[in-house]
RNA sequence: GGGCCUGUAGCUCAGUUGGUUAGAGCGCACCCCUGAUAAGGGUGAGGUCGGCCGUUCAAAUCGGCCCAGGCCCA
């Protein structure tokens, strides 16, 4: 006898086993078959729209565990936004220039200009990000991601490409841009900037010297140390500087000094004459044995921050500089005081802004002295150091010279030394028109989730200098302007000139402009102006997708309800966008911004490859399934960092198992129930059914209340806890 | 070194304005079931709430210092 027909067995085509490794790619190219999100875009049309904008990810590279974490994250919430009604189209995209990729393809086909020509290079590194894109691409769909993967944007489509020199057209129109200078590494034998990748360490012989810089006030300065009446010492009164680069003094603009240090004056005698030196604390007693003085003693004690602003001489021509505060002047070596030339220099020049100091450039491209720099024109940099030495000595400012081996930045294709030189660069001028006032005020509208990412956002901002926004580079964006050679002021039909550019570049990319011949836009006038050859920090790129795309494309809104990305973007693109966006149009591009922790190991810590504890996500989707992965990203609070491991994905995967089991169960139970036939109204269910359904009314509000706050672990958190009932 | 953030059972998380023996799910141990079976049920163990010092009648919760870690700078 047959009793199976008898019992209440399970009746359901939901299988136990999942299977994900094998059976979820069956189910995307299902999905995919069925045109599954065109499907969804059409049916929700005229729902109220709910726009989260994709931070593009940089077309390099397998996709790492955060790329998985921040998709999931996106793709959760809209789909929860689709369920909840919502019309939430989600249209990815990709970072598609700069230098990394650059750098990619120089390894394959050589230097841009050198083995191959720009142009052939530009399309080698269009061809190498294309195919970075399908590499990711391919790995976010298997992700279970579901958005417009037949039409994403990437930075290097041409009509992207044309609205970035929109962008940029406008931001200028708008009055933001300025011109300045800023020292960049600069090889003399290339006579061009290199990228911080191209810059090698080698050892180098340097001399190193001590010089005076006399103090012109001295009564101002001893009173500045509070000394003592009667207790003054004698002779005159020197900083003392240590540099290993004695050609950078030409463009001395000023002495830093650390506010929080000791700093001592101290008598002494040099070559039989009288005089005192500032030196710091710690240093005093290495830089007297290195000035072979036996006998000193300290007249006062000071700190730094009280000689602010006074003044010294220039050791050799006729000008005063100040003493200067900057956090970079450390106890490692010399004597506590750093010479600061602001057109040589990354911290000089930081602190030289702080301080309103000149950029002073005397150095030309090919390394040499330019023609009216006193007692040096016409001299390499590096062979006049002799000769700024020698001049140090007539005027009795050196103290002390000795060769020193040290490790020195050198270019990697020539190998000779580098140097830093200013070179005249595009800025985005954050207190131009009001910008940065304005960006502040724009903060406050956004809502920053969690909420401390309004406080770190904005200190960012209010201490940010001037956007550099120009590079020397080939696979960019150019900068398209053309300037009066004589006066340097930009183009008077500037707007007019790049919407022309623009179409150009719609039609046949950047290219377009680096093969524009200057006359054919400007005829006859073309000889006064220059075609300007720099290209745009990629970071713009990214910060003006709120123009590429959201206003670009129907279906779409600018501002983006929402921006999601890791929690380093507050320095990168919510600032770009947001200083592109109220550059351009005195908005915020988001109403809202959330961010999430970066992914550490099970101790905490770091992932790395020398640490040998990183996960990919390539081999959990393949062992446990996307489903696992995503089930781990929903489960975790984002908002630290996240902890990944071999274990807590287990952990992850038996939650699933349980998940999946009870809707098995539950389905199997429902296989025969009609509800036009079984449903039973409310008055007439038995007390323990009428608590059944109102403990799940409450968890399915609970689980609505989560999703609304974007809080998906309390989603995790309480539903196992509910099926328990 | 600076700004911001994190630190509650093996794992993931709750813990409301400071207030009784600090909770949940998973895992673990033991037991039961063996027609929901790569399942299911029951019982139980497990925590110096990162550390120290304060404020308070009372601190996981407030304040200070420190430790470990993360992001961004220097």
């Amino acid at each position: 006898m047959d009793y199976k027909s008898t019992l209440n067995l399970p009746t359901t085509g939901f299988a136990m086993k999942a299977n994900l490794a094998q059976r979820e790619p069956e189910r995307l190219k299902r999905w995919q078959q069925l045109e599954l999100y065109q499907k969804i875009r059409a049916q929700n049309q005229g729902r109220p729209l709910f726009v989260l904008h994709d931070g593009p990810p940089y077309a390099n590279g397998e996709i790492h565990i955060g790329h998985a974490v921040n998709k999931v994250l996106k793709d959760t919430i809209i789909k929860a936004k689709t369920l909840s009604g919502y019309d939430a189209p989600y249209v990815p995209g990709w970072d598609c220039h700069g230098l990394p990729i650059e750098l990619m393809v120089e390894k394959k086909v050589g230097k841009a200009g050198v083995k191959v020509s720009h142009k052939e290079f530009r399309k080698a590194c269009r061809d190498y990000a294309a195919k970075q894109v399908e590499l990711q691409k391919a790995a976010f769909i298997r992700l279970g991601v579901l958005g417009d993967w037949d039409k994403p944007y990437l930075t290097m489509d041409y009509l992207f490409e044309a609205d970035i020199v929109r962008s940029l057209a406008q931001i200028c129109r708008n009055e933001h841009i300025s011109k300045g200078a800023k020292p960049v590494h600069w090889c003399t034998d290339c006579g061009s900037a290199l990228a911080e990748a191209e810059v090698e360490y080698e050892d180098k012989h340097s001399p190193a010297i001590d010089v005076r810089f006399s103090v012109v006030d001295s009564d101002k300065f001893l009173a500045a140390c509070q000394l003592q009446p009667g207790h003054q010492g004698q002779g005159p009164i020197s900083v003392v500087i240590w540099t290993t680069t004695p050609w950078t003094l030409p463009a001395n603009q000023g002495v830093a000094l650390n506010a929080d240090m000791d700093y001592v004056l101290v008598q002494c005698q040099h070559e039989g004459q009288p005089e005192r030196l500032l030196l710091a604390h710690d240093l005093m007693k290495s830089a007297m044995l290195r000035f072979n003085i036996d006998e000193y003693h300290v007249l006062a004690n000071c700190q730094g921050a009280e000689l602010e602003h006074l003044l010294l001489q220039h050791p050799f021509y006729d000008r005063q500089v100040p003493i200067i505060l900057g956090e970079h002047v450390t106890i490692e070596a010399g004597t506590g005081a750093v010479h600061t030339a602001p057109g040589h220099g990354q911290d000089d020049y930081v602190v030289g802004q702080r301080y309103g100091l000149p950029v002073d450039n005397p150095v030309g491209a090919n390394g040499v002295f330019v023609p009216g720099t006193a007692l040096f024109e016409g001299m390499h940099v590096f062979s006049a150091n002799d000769k700024v030495i020698e001049t140090l000595k007539e005027r009795g400012k050196l103290l002390h010279h000795h060769a020193l081996l040290h490790s020195y930045p050198h270019c990697w294709r020539h190998h000779t030394p580098i140097i830093f030189r200013a070179t005249p660069q595009w800025f985005i001028a954050m207190d131009k028109n009001n910008l940065r006032a304005q960006a502040l005020t724009e903060i406050k509208r956004v809502q920053w989730i969690p909420d401390w990412g309004q406080a770190r956002i904005e200190s960012m901002i209010v201490g940010r200098p001037d956007w550099c926004i120009s590079r020397q580079r080939t696979w960019g964006v150019p900068i398209t302007l053309f300037v009066h050679k004589q006066t340097g002021e930009l183009h008077p039909e500037t707007e007019q000139l790049i919407e022309q550019v623009a179409l150009r570049i719609e039609q046949h990319g950047i290219d377009a402009w680096f093969e524009l011949s200057a006359d054919e836009l400007l005829g006859h006038d073309a000889e006064n102006y220059d075609k300007i050859s720099d290209t745009l920090d990629v970071w713009f790129d990214s910060g003006v997708t709120h123009a590429a795309v959201l206003a670009r494309r129907t279906g779409l809104r600018f501002p983006a309800d929402l921006y999601l990305e890791g929690s380093d973007q507050h320095r990168g693109w919510f600032q770009s966008s947001l200083l592109a966006s109220v550059a351009m149009h005195n908005v915020a591009p988001y109403q809202a911004v959330l961010t999430h922790g970066f992914t550490v190991d099970a101790k905490g810590e770091k992932m790395s490859k020398s640490k040998g504890n990183v996960i990919p996500p390539q081999s959990v989707m393949a062992k446990l399934g996307a489903d696992v992965l995503r089930l781990w990203v929903a489960s975790t609070d984002y908002r630290g960092e996240m902890r990944v491991s071999e274990e807590i994905l287990e952990r992850t995967s038996d939650g699933y198992r349980r998940l999946r089991n009870t809707a098995r169960f539950l389905l199997s139970n429902l296989a025969d129930f009609e509800p036009s036939q079984h449903l039973v109204s409310n008055d007439e269910l038995v007390a323990l059914d009428r608590f059944i359904l109102d403990k799940a009314y409450q968890l399915q509000q609970d689980v609505i209340a989560a999703y609304e706050a974007y809080q998906f672990q309390t989603v995790f958190q309480k539903s196992p806890s509910f099926l328990r009932h």
